[in-house]
DNA sequence: ATCTATACCGACCAGATGGTATGCGCGCAA
DNA sequence: TTGCGCGCATACCATCTGGTCGGTATAGAT
């Protein structure tokens, strides 16, 4: 999840630095330890800016939330994963791409959306909806390749490619958690590992079959 | 994870009272939007109550993590999945286990450290790693089954009893940031399933080796 | 040139927040 | 019975919080 370098601030800029700057904060403190004057702080812009494009703070709450939607999404449909032949190499290939984005500090690889949900699911259902919409839009991304997938190897464990695909997205989200909890990357990569080998087991076709 | 029922207040119980009442309101609203008052009102004392036996907030999120440790390790080890002859069978019935008690609202079965991790992880190390001693220390508690099971089948592929203990931790604590974003505990309970299925997968005997 | 809509500023506010200072009653040892 | 420490209550405080409000600057339409 790369970010732009800072710039100066310029007219007709504030929106999309509050934005920013909400982000990361909030992927470092938490919604509810993000005060508006810090986001305006890191915004380089002031609470008369900060009003005038978001009428509360929960409003940039849901607009985070909503920007992480295009803009993760915009990442992962150009990520190279999609270009295997084969739906499972994709889907695995999927898994291997969110483990290689795991780096430098922890409120850089983490989510934004798993972050805030965890915290204000219950009073700002607003923000939680955002979130919501953000995770499982995600997750439906990869249900037509684990859907083809399934017909290739011909599986019916009674399950679905939509739930299979949740799973995967609760899987990552947990894997932040370990992260964030021992303070350390590498939990959360070993459980991307895991989860790689539940798919194969899963998904990959008889050994012998292909040779 | 049941609680007692409400007690009226009686001398020398406030710092039980207190730490009741903080559990319960950061597993709904989660610690920063938790307030010393709001935790006062509900445990029916006063600040001064609360200043008496904690010096900080954040000292009763340290003590608020380590009594769930506590309490949490009595009921796990109080369950009967540990009955089982079979290793494997101690490991699936302990998924099973987590998965029958998820039941009631959301906040009355997700997990206390997990939600407070997420949002503290970055600003209060002390309740980060009071929250990592309960959920890596439960982690652990499975490991000697893991091993057990991995030696019956006799796997080896390059991954670790602890490594799949914190797995399955972190799969747990990803099945509750989708619950609480879908609102719905359904979709904790679809990846346990799926957690399940892996652990079959990976450590039961191969088919018709023990018929 | 003027009008208007939008972007933005910065002082201000009421209430909430974590924390403090002080006092008071109960149990218990001397 | 007195003295003392512990558990708890009440009143209070400095600071922070989200949010308001009047005002200014700029760009484009007429």
């Amino acid at each position: 999840m790369p970010r732009p370098t800072k710039i100066a601030p310029e007219r007709g800029d504030a929106r999309a630095r509050l934005l920013e700057a909400a982000t990361d904060l909030i992927r470092i403190h938490g919604f509810s330890a993000t005060t508006v004057d810090d986001i305006c702080r890191r915004a380089q812009t002031t609470k008369g800016a900060f009003f005038h494009h978001f009428a509360t703070k929960d409003a940039i709450g849901v607009a985070a939330a909503d920007n992480w939607q295009r803009t993760t999404t915009a990442f992962f449909e150009a990520a190279s994963y999609h270009d295997p032949a084969d739906p499972l190499d994709r889907v695995l290939g999927y898994v291997e791409f969110r483990r290689s984005i795991i780096a430098g500090a922890i409120p850089e690889f983490t989510c934004l959306v798993g972050t805030m949900v965890g915290e204000v699911h219950h009073d700002r259902p607003e923000i939680r909806d955002a979130c919501a919409a953000s995770i499982f839009g995600h997750a439906a991304t990869l249900e037509a390749d684990i859907a083809a997938a399934m017909t290739a190897r011909g599986v019916d464990g009674g399950w679905s490619a939509a739930g299979l695909a949740r799973h995967i997205q609760g899987v990552i989200q947990g894997a932040f958690v370990l992260a964030k909890a021992a303070d350390d990357p590498d939990m959360a990569r070993e459980s991307l590992d895991h989860l790689d080998r539940y798919l194969v087991l899963l998904l990959r076709p008889a050994a012998g079959s292909a040779a």
